[in-house]
DNA sequence: CCCATTGTAGACAGACCTGTCTACTTGGGC
DNA sequence: GCCCAAGTAGACAGGTCTGTCTACAATGGG
């Protein structure tokens, strides 16, 4: 994120606080379905705060994405390490993710599909956080020459399974086709 | 379809004009970000016969999705066949989506990270649209015990190349990737 | 001590959105 | 011959959106 993480808690600068609200709200229902005049209510900020932070809505977007960034990596990293570190972390690590009960799929694939290109920044953005999500999951596979690419094929049938773990009732068939992936990538010798 | 295929071509129907250009705005700029006014005027349609057809937007947004439906699994079907039938032609079909210039990635999954919850029959849809494309894929492939779950696993690897090449400059690496988990899980015995 | 920074509350402009309504035209079946 | 279904053009209402602006309060560094 933006900020020192330090003097976070007693009483949170205006910018966390919308900032917050936003990825809130845009996460939950969507970029154009939400107004700013409803994330300045819920952050609890004055109208002119808000624009001298943020002086248009996209520019809001664009932090929210690089705040969303910054925490989920954050999350994937402590969540592999949770599950034992290799390769075997990856399955459950996204298994938690998936039954998050405010799971709404990846915040970069839903504004990528809602804004388009209208916004490059987002484009531009999204590449970056799946390059890095790529990198850090490269780093639990067995070494090897094929290592980057493996973990290329991985990261994009996770891709796979977030969008169908969204539509369906529960995650559980999109999990056990993503497992069967994974073992099959793994046992190929190429 | 609703309608009965004949009677396209001299004049095509208020219908099936408005359904054509909601399905091009839709498509490529997203569902909030395309007023009616816009579908209506693009259409040549006056606002009032709108109306009598999809009394409100959502009507139509379900209308769209359904339209996509068939022609998108019309294609499909085309182009497994243009390209041999065996599970060899699963790749190239895809290629050449992905290649077409307006390509924006899989409407469904747009619309479903757009709209969410909100309009829960986009949610039946979109599953429905993803069994039918699995069944379709199954049947190219090999027959065996584990086809149906080897068709989900592909249909759900096919998803996640559908998101890569939405945000990637170029489809390739989505495709490479692809090709290597079809491969390795064709070769792979369970 | 003073003034720049950061904050609050809320009115306002102007655009755009969905959906309704009036008034008129046209063509095919009974 | 007549009438109804389906079409056209476009004004209008009521709501929401982004972004601007006025007026005022607290606070801390030079």
């Amino acid at each position: 994120m933006t900020r020192p993480a330090i003097s976070d808690s007693p009483s949170p600068t205006a910018r966390s606080r919308i900032l917050h609200s936003a990825h809130d709200l845009f996460y939950r229902e969507g970029i154009r379905a939400t107004g700013v005049d409803r994330i300045i209510a819920e952050s609890g900020v004055a109208k002119l705060t808000f624009y001298r932070h943020f002086p248009s809505k996209n520019d809001l977007i664009v932090a929210y994405l690089e705040y969303r960034h910054a925490r989920w990596m954050g999350w994937l990293a402590d969540a592999l390490a949770r599950y034992g570190g290799g390769s075997g972390a990856i399955l459950p690590a996204v298994e938690e993710w998936f039954r998050d009960p405010h799971y709404r799929g990846c915040a970069f694939i839903n504004t990528v599909g809602e804004l388009g290109a209208t916004l490059p920044e987002v484009v531009a953005i999204t590449r970056r956080h799946k390059d890095e999500a790529t990198q850090v999951l490269a780093a639990v596979l067995p070494a090897s020459k094929q290592r980057l690419e493996l973990a290329q094929a991985i990261a994009m049938a996770i891709d796979g399974a977030i969008v169908r773990a969204q539509f369906d009732h529960a995650p559980d068939a999109a999990l056990a086709a993503l497992d069967r992936i994974i073992r099959s990538l793994l046992a190929t010798k190429t």
